[in-house]
DNA sequence: CTGAAAGCGCTAACAC
DNA sequence: GTGTTAGCGCTTTCAG
């Protein structure tokens, strides 16, 4: 009676075939019995169980795969890993797939359309279930393999009339615009916005723009530092100085994010500027950070996990063929008001 | 002439037989044009490519893979995706497994040996290049599995004797050893040593033993507190508070981590408890908020990303079968010292 | 340098 | 409820 060991110095796998000439029975029983158990009797099932279990029997993910034309592969292409915001976004998708035996391939695109194409392309080759990208923008390629794709295509972060098939996001736009009603509520009048890496982080500029639009309804000027490089701490930390040697009497600034608010409030804490006093300091994502700054950062707290739960459900949703069914899912987002913008303290 | 909108349209994927058609060659030599060019000829390379382009073929994976044994996909298994920590060693391998063409299947075991077991041999059935997994601590099978496989196998963050092959890391104990010696050196008597989830977190664990041998070494009695939930901002906050209700003469903290520290620091600001004067903190791994805060923050720089990116080189030299060889990398870690444990400030 | 035939290990489709 | 047959689309021999 072989054992697994002898297999493996075989030097060749265990294979469905061994596993059922084991349980006698036929490969596609076992083939079954794993993957659809209620419609193999249940002595053949233990059998068939016991044997796999003798063997160490793994299934060839590729062999099935090929045949059944599908996988339970999901890639995630995001623009970039080390970002918490993204982060949550991947966190979210593998809390529904984990149980559910799918698996991620990781993406990153460094909110470069053109890697994103590749990588689309490269992922596309594993058929996979599913496919999650950042953004409704893409190359032009890229969004004819995303539309030519029997995956299931789950574009996040931001709301668009002309996705592929499933968007599931929020409007950066609103959200934008309601910060910056904040701060004007709060008596804020010379109010600035800082943005990093605009051109390649669309929703960054998205945020702007709604920014924009509000000073502008206001009758205010709008006040626009943009940065060609990514967000950073030090960036924030730097936008101060650039701030106030710019317009010396800035009393508020909206940043495009949470990691160049946080910079920011870090720099005021080391020169003594006192926010939000001197200096009124909104970020946006709602990262974990903000709560823990001295004064607590106001931000936009945007569902990032969420819209990776709701995209993975999707795409398990929607097993089977059929052409794309489109739909746009606004999750809301919330503005955190705290302290590093609030003219008075409650108490 | 078919373009290749009439071919999705016929439900069809184009296949390398179709390219191979198209330009008038066999389908071994599509293969051989796509793989290893320098072996086709020009002429027919140019033909090739140029109908891959046409059709826009993408090649299936699966197909590939079951035919040759082997894919271009390296799983990672993390303890948590959302740790910036692993966050930075994901990077790390895929700075170096992009521009190849490799992929990376990405997976989280929440510091739970039998999900990375179930982990390890879903991701098997992929027959990677390579696996990369944290820490060197496994289930019976889960090590038998890593034992057995093709796969080039790297166990990273720490330093084991009896790693199951490449084993990149370094020590936890020592940079431990040498955080709570500085402490000491500071001038420092009354040293704890706060933890979390140190039961599933092993490396946590070789953290604290560090702490201990080094006072027992001075005759000094060891402070540790332990919590079983993972780390938060909110739990270093919390730990503050039970540290001098439990000790209230402790002069300095050691933390297992930077997201701990960080809470403590935020917890002292609020709180009006001057760090360092009345109490020293440190953390572990360096991330660079701890240069953000005030003060900032003394901490062990862990070599995050070095490891990542020295796992994905170890998997892409290591081709072509083989017996394993093991291996083990020994990479430098740094003791950051800052203002939060220094006893007189610098000027 | 190029090609023909065989087969990787599984599942779909059809029998029984 | 179970088995048989025939591929899935590549890459690996082995010839030329």
């Amino acid at each position: 009676m072989p054992d697994p060991v002898d297999l493996a110095k075989e030097r060749r796998r265990v294979t469905m075939r061994d596993v059922a000439r084991r349980a006698g029975v036929g490969t596609i029983t076992v083939s079954r019995a794993l993957a659809e158990p209620e419609k193999v009797s249940p002595e053949l099932r233990r059998r068939i169980a016991a044997a796999v279990a003798e063997l160490g029997y793994l299934p060839n993910h590729m062999a099935g795969g090929l045949s059944s034309q599908r996988t339970r592969v999901v890639p995630v292409i995001v623009p970039s890993i080390r970002n918490a915001v993204f982060a949550d976004l991947v966190e979210g998708v593998n809390d529904v797939l984990l149980g559910e035996g799918y698996q991620i391939l990781l993406g990153a695109s460094g909110y470069d359309p053109a890697r994103e194409e590749a990588l689309i392309s490269a992922f596309l080759g594993w058929f996979p279930a599913g496919i999650v990208v950042v953004g409704t923008q893409h190359t032009e390629l890229g969004a004819r393999l995303l539309t030519r794709t029997e995956a299931t295509v789950v574009e996040l972060f931001e709301l668009s009339s002309d996705a592929v098939e499933i968007n599931i996001g929020f409007s950066n736009a609103a959200a934008a615009r309601d910060m910056t009603a904040h701060l004007l509520d709060e008596g804020y009048r010379r109010v600035a916005f800082v943005g990093a890496f605009m051109e390649r982080d669309v929703r960054a500029g998205v945020r702007r723009s709604g920014y924009e639009e509000v000073l502008a309804g206001h009758g205010l000027p709008a006040r626009v530092l943009s940065y060609p490089q990514p967000s950073s701490y030090e960036l924030g930390g730097q936008a101060v100085q650039d701030l106030f040697a710019r317009w010396p009497d800035t009393d508020a600034v909206f940043f495009a994010n949470d990691v160049l608010a946080f910079g920011a409030i870090t720099e005021c804490q080391k020169r003594g500027i006192p926010v939000p006093q001197r200096l009124a300091i909104a970020g946006f994502n709602g990262l974990d950070v903000g709560a823990r700054m001295t004064p607590e950062l106001t931000t936009v707290l945007s569902p990032r996990r969420e819209m990776g739960r709701q995209a993975a459900r999707a795409i398990l949703g929607r097993r089977g063929p059929g052409a794309k069914r489109r739909e746009v899912i606004d999750l809301k987002y919330e503005i955190l008001v705290r302290a590093s913008t609030r003219r008075r303290r409650e108490d």
